[in-house]
DNA sequence: TTTTACTTTAAAATGATTCTAAACTACTTG
DNA sequence: CAAGTAGTTTAGAATCATTTTAAAGTAAAA
């Protein structure tokens, strides 16, 4: 599907700085990134656009379902192409992301959810060292 | 144990303002904080530091095991008293964490560790809303 | 077209956290 | 215990990621 058709169905309105982001995020592999990341990208692929416009557009790319941020970075906001259920392994020295699939991991027993509550997601991350 | 002690154990020179958080953070029940949470308790106490001793002592509390920092807290830092190894719930509408506890969870099937790294801790984040 | 609503922009504002340099204090050594 | 020194606290400035603002621009609707 063209990319300014996945915008017009996740209801955006196809701007020429969302097709940018688009063709950049929405073609390759999966991949995972942050604001200023992307920003580069665009400079790199000779467009260019401000900062806000590209916090702006992840925003509403995240909400419209087309990427995915990463929950548990500290300082710097991650955001994630791969929109599958799926989890991370943290390389701790680097704080490079790799993804595990879902049918990676298996829960063999839960704890009981607080009365009230529905469990509404689970994330996992297995942090990395390097092998001595 | 008193808590002077607790500092000296864990390498901390006792200063008047570490033992004042000593003493808000080691002694009751488990909990999570932010800096900010720690401030208006030490007020609270009747006491006062400024937010940069705050941040300080929390970093080295962290540095020293007496405390944990929560590492999927997205704008402010979160801390943790309980430096058990465990698991949280996350009320995705409120932000508020709750503890659980290790062997409420097991791991079924663990995907394979990338060739040349050690896996150094798994964290599983079981997020929560309200039951409609 | 003309209008209307949504977007982009640069720049300012915000909010959490860290840094700075000076004043202070706990521990060490004589 | 006295004096030194190394570590600590402080207010305030600095930083950094992110959001907001208000004006100018643009896509879709009428």
């Amino acid at each position: 599907m063209k990319n300014i058709d996945k915008l017009r169905r996740a209801g955006l309105r196809p701007t020429k700085q969302r097709l940018i982001i688009a063709d950049i995020l929405l073609d390759g592999p999966n991949r995972h990134f942050t604001a200023e990341d992307l920003q580069d990208e665009i400079c790199a692929s000779g467009n260019y656009m401000s900062i806000g416009t590209v916090y702006n557009c992840l925003k509403r790319f995240k909400n419209s379902g087309l990427i995915k941020q990463v929950e548990y970075s500290k300082d710097t906001a991650v955001f994630d192409t791969n929109t599958a259920f799926h989890h991370h392994f943290l390389n701790e020295e680097t704080g490079e992301l790799i993804d595990i699939e879902n049918d990676k991991v298996i829960l063999g027993k839960l704890p009981e959810i607080p009365s009230g509550f529905l469990n509404s997601g689970v994330d996992i991350i297995i942090k990395l060292k390097k092998h001595t």
